[in-house]
DNA sequence: GAGTGGTCTAGACCACGTT
DNA sequence: ACGTGGTCTAGACCACTCA
């Protein structure tokens, strides 16, 4: 049960512009409803009210309710157990659509570890800067990382973040988890969504020795911008080995 | 307006396991619209018919009704428009997702040809019978082309099809139209969902003379199998030049 | 003005999980 | 027994398109 309901900061309702509002009432509660949760103000898990309460809150019936949950539950942002409530979906990113694994020497248990070449604050070149929308002179930190599935390298990656994001990274323990779930319980950044840019490249010497592959092999390089609430808040570029892994893409 | 209403051979409803049926109503209509338009008993962009003649002939309300139609233009399936009726959509597949272009010499309109090097009927090599799923024996169309976007070789592919699903198609016009156009057309085979499998990998001297780039250059290699009414219509392998094009990839 | 899809309501019964 | 989400109904009013 959601037991804190009262003291809610952006929880106006109605909506002060609801006189002249031509946009549908469903529509409008969607929008407050993800605001809720992209602002971070519903962690994910989080049970949020049950529809007999939101049908009270915003004082409509429980189809216009409905209707709005069941968009974000199909953004991935909400999800429903019958008999439980609705609750906040924690956002995958990490190795979701990523890669289909083409195969593993063993089918046993994977373990993902990751090896820190470098974790520094610095100032951001321009073209981080043109990503993030900062000023010149702005600090970001840069970390890379090569990570190892099995005791297998599998990619190499620079990850570029806003250094006012996460002051203090450099002291942070980045081995043992995700960045993300790192950010998220540390910082209270939470990622909505990514973009991701695929293209195959040839493996160079930096590249090749750390994926313990020949130079001249064909790997991926991806660019991802990492979105928090309309933010962008990490930019990764990473090479991929094109002998491991491939892409899914369904088509529709 | 539809107006030929009556003579639908797959038309039966109530339908026959409904006493003991277990799943939702509205689940059963979208299954039973949805083999209406993937058996190409309505074809890509006809009106289906109107929310209250549904409503009659299946017997039930208009949310029910509502709620299945959602569904399949969610899907991809119908689309709608305000004040005029609900459509069949006709399926992208082509190009849709499969590369966002990275930058064109000339920014004006994009001409898109193919040049056919080869379409012939053979039996079919047992990968290939294995991912149809046929017999020892079974023919195969084997088409390869060279595709060009405003001159520019971009990529070479070969695609298989079931000799039985498109007979005679070596003497149709096959650089005039897509592929999947003139199957829709000529043999009524429509195309639902595709899937891709991306790798990276090296140019070879074939590759490369083709696509009029350096023996060695990265190249995207793409094998895409895509799918009519719940079976394999088309398996296609192809190499992509990875200095034109770039996969672009959305992560929720 | 008639027909279409788009929104919204108020109520009902069900299946499921917890207590 | 109670609260949750899942399904379904019958009716209402609206915005849009076309004749």
């Amino acid at each position: 049960m959601a037991t804190k309901e009262q003291f809610d900061p952006m929880m106006e309702w109605p909506s002060p512009l609801q006189g002249a509002a031509v946009t549908p009432l469903y529509h409008r509660i969607k929008e407050h409803l993800s605001l809720q949760i992209r602002s971070g103000h519903w962690q994910p898990n989080q049970e949020i009210p049950s529809e007999p309460q939101l049908c009270q809150r915003y004082g409509s019936s429980r189809g216009t309710i409905r209707r709005a949950i069941e968009d974000l539950v199909q953004q991935g942002l909400l999800y429903r157990k019958r008999g439980k409530g609705t609750f906040v979906a924690s956002p995958k990113l990490e190795g979701s659509i990523l890669g289909s694994y083409r195969q593993y020497m063993t089918s046993g248990p994977l373990d993902a570890q990751s090896r820190i070449l470098r974790c520094q604050q610095l100032e951001a070149s321009e073209d981080i800067r043109r990503l993030f929308g900062l000023d010149a002179g702005a600090m970001v930190y840069e970390l890379e990382r090569v990570r190892f599935v099995n005791q297998t390298p599998v990619s190499l990656q620079i990850s570029y973040l806003p250094a006012t994001l996460c002051p203090g990274l450099q002291e942070r323990n980045l081995s043992a988890e995700t960045l993300y779930a790192l950010l998220q319980r540390e910082y209270g950044v939470t990622f909505i969504r990514a973009e991701e840019f695929v293209e195959p490249v040839i493996a160079d010497d930096y590249v090749a020795s750390h994926l313990q592959i020949p130079v001249g092999s064909p790997v991926f390089l991806i660019e991802r911008h990492s979105y928090t609430f309309e933010r962008i808040g990490e930019v990764r570029r990473g090479h991929m080995r094109g002998d491991l892994y491939r892409y899914r893409i369904e088509l529709r």
